[in-house]
RNA sequence: GGUUUCGUAGUUCAAUGGAUAGAAUAGAAGUUUCCUAAACUUUUGAUGCAGGUUCGAUUCCUGCCGAGACCA
């Protein structure tokens, strides 16, 4: 289905030509919404058009208003209003625009097919010593969201994930795990897998400091003694064990990693995010290491003096930067050249996002750089989907002083919350035990889910631990009670299948409000797609769903007793519960048909 | 110090350079013999400061003030 706009646009560029002799592109030509306080349904801006007709933007708006209504035939009416040109569509366009609508089963999503860009998506991407807290929340809701969009917007979408599960921090956990642990395990403590390795890895913090502050009383300067205490060495020392391949060592290392693992499927599950393909730092740190070669050769890389190996970027308004050291070992930024250059040897990919927090913009500059340098010209399509942080009231959240907000945990208090509200207003009697765990999972994944898409992923983002998340207003469960409203009247209408409506009367106010928004949807996925913006695909929902609930007061639906206005709203309420369910799984959020 | 991002109602968020800057929440006042009141209606309240570009600036540019991030 054509969009509104594009149909405009293409009359005003012919009637740019043949009133003013020139010719424009149609994608310049710009739309608002009408204002309420005019009569219209959209609104050209007429001043790009001053310049071109010489005359002044209500003549100019004029001579554009009479071309239309001469040459299209869906316009009803136009007023001008200083430079704006309100378009009226006739009611027969928007009551065929919704039958259209009404029909299409699959409405606002566009299917894949073999020429699709192929899109691949990086998110999560964990590290193996801590469980996952409301940072990582953020950017797996986003990771996850942004693929169901790409994904309705025509693409074909690889997930994938890349762990961090080897290097010190690891090594950490695993040796306060030895000293400490007295082979405690996630069985025999009850302890969630992640938790358990946390917990080591926060022990071996609390022993290193004492050692450190035991090295200092004996004279050693700061960095010394964070250097030479023996808890850190003994790290180190693990950690070269583990890469030339100990057998204790790695087994160890494999056993804890595999308690991490546990315990993030526990979380992604009950987030309902997956990936398609898991990649594991220990399989691909070693990469990157020809890229270094290669650079070298191509004179795209130096090296210096000292023997680091770097590529100059001060031409691009960066630094140099060191991608091998001198001592020969590599740097993060090694790695993600070779692993970028390997993905796309295997999966040819036209776009790759990578899902990370905005910490790591310069990273990521450099990267598309040095690939670009390299000759890679499909590093044209690496974007970095560079997320804010999540903030507290008092800034960051610090894991040395307590303040991490933890995943799993928020995860619990929503679904608590969810089921306190639902109790209160005792409207899920008669449902059983699992039906009602459901839906306390659904309402309260809602509320946390929309609460963190719901804001421009670009920006950072607060959170109050104090003040829990919201359940009323413009938020998820709102939504999702509005859904749950439509296939109420639904069900009591009892009908098994969707009257076709033949719309005889003029339609209400919110009902053409209400097919206004839903002819927006397609729009609103495409440019959510094109920003990689789950908030748009939020706003838009939120729209929806309050001026559902304003139709709702303002027209009966079954209490209806002219048959065919009654069977419109049928269908108009049904393509508004459907476009909720379509629009909500875009942000990976269940709709109830009860709550 | 260098680079960079961000400052919008009391608070949390909106606004491809477009009309009178929207919502939610908090505050005030209403709506239930009527399809789910997790709703609806009315109301109070905001663009950090100073310039510039433009027919038009929350949006673009410059300076200042304030906050964050990255790099040393």
């Amino acid at each position: 289905m054509q969009s509104l706009e594009s149909i405009i646009s293409a009359y005003i560029v012919s009637a740019v030509e043949s009133l003013f002799n020139t010719k424009i592109e149609s994608g310049s030509v710009t739309f608002s919404a009408t204002n309420p306080a005019f009569e219209g349904d959209i609104t050209l801006v007429v001043f790009p058009y001053v310049k071109l007709s010489g005359k002044n933007p209500e003549q100019t708006g004029q001579l554009l208003g009479d071309y239309l209504l001469k040459e299209l035939p869906t316009i009803a009416s136009y007023n001008v209003v200083k430079g704006f040109l309100n378009l009226l569509l006739t009611e027969e366009f928007w009551k065929s625009r919704f039958n259209i609508i009404l029909e299409d089963n699959a409405y606002g999503s566009i299917e894949s097919g073999e020429h699709s860009p192929l899109v691949m998506v990086e998110y999560s991407s964990p590290n193996t010593n801590k469980p996952l807290h409301l940072g990582h929340t953020r950017n797996i809701l986003l990771g996850h969201s942004v693929s169901e969009i790409l994904k309705a917007a025509g693409n074909k979408v690889m997930k994938v994930n890349l762990v961090n599960d080897r290097g010190i921090h690891i090594c950490k956990s695993m040796l306060a795990w030895k000293n400490w642990g007295n082979g405690e395990t996630p069985e025999s403590s009850g302890l969630k897998g992640d938790f358990l390795v946390g917990k080591y890895y926060v022990e071996f913090d609390r022993h290193y400091k004492e050692e450190i502050k035991a090295l200092k009383e004996s004279g050693l300067s700061d960095e010394e003694a964070a250097k030479k205490a023996p808890l850190i060495m003994e790290a180190q020392q693990m950690l070269r064990k583990w890469e030339a391949g100990d057998i204790k060592v790695k087994a160890l290392w494999a056993k804890m990693n595999g308690w991490v693992y546990d315990g993030f499927a526990y979380t992604y599950k009950k987030l309902g995010v997956n990936f398609d393909k898991i990649y594991y730092e220990s399989n691909t740190y070693i990469l990157g290491k020809e890229i270094i070669e290669e650079g070298l050769k191509k004179n795209v890389f130096v090296k210096r003096a000292d023997g680091a190996v770097i590529v100059d970027l001060t031409a691009e308004k960066l630094d140099e930067k060191v991608l091998l050291r001198s001592d020969g070992t590599s740097v993060y930024m090694t790695q993600d050249l070779g692993t970028a250059v390997e993905r796309h040897k295997e999966f040819p990919f036209d776009k790759l996002v990578y899902v990370v927090g905005n910490e790591q913009d310069y990273h990521f500059k450099v990267l598309k750089l040095t690939l670009k340098k390299l000759g890679y010209e499909w590093a044209d399509g690496l974007f970095h989907l560079s997320y804010g942080m999540v903030e507290l009231p008092d800034g960051k959240m610090k894991s040395r002083e307590g303040t991490v907000v933890d995943a799993d945990e928020l995860i619990n208090t929503m679904e608590t919350n969810a089921r306190l509200l639902s109790e209160e207003k005792g409207l899920v009697e008669g449902m059983q035990e699992d039906e009602k765990a459901e839906l306390y999972h659904r309402v309260g994944m809602a509320a946390l889910k929309y609460f963190i898409l719901k804001v421009d992923p670009k920006k950072k983002m607060l959170f109050n631990p104090k003040e829990s998340i919201d359940l009323h207003g413009n938020t998820g469960p709102f939504i999702q009670y509005t859904h749950a409203r439509c296939r109420s009247i639904w069900r009591k209408s009892e009908l098994t299948t969707i009257p076709k409506p033949e719309i005889l009367t003029d339609l209400q106010p919110k009902e053409k409000e209400l097919i206004k928004i839903l002819n927006g949807f397609p729009t609103a996925v495409l440019d959510a797609a094109k920003e990689l913006s789950p908030a748009l695909i939020a706003n838009y929902t939120y729209e929806l769903a309050k001026t559902f609930n304003q139709f709702y007061d303002a027209c009966p639906v079954l209490k209806e007793e002219n048959v065919s206005v009654r069977n419109f709203r049928l269908a108009l309420t049904h393509t508004v519960a459907r476009t909720i369910k379509s629009a909500f799984a875009l942000l990976g959020i269940e709709v109830p048909e009860r709550m």
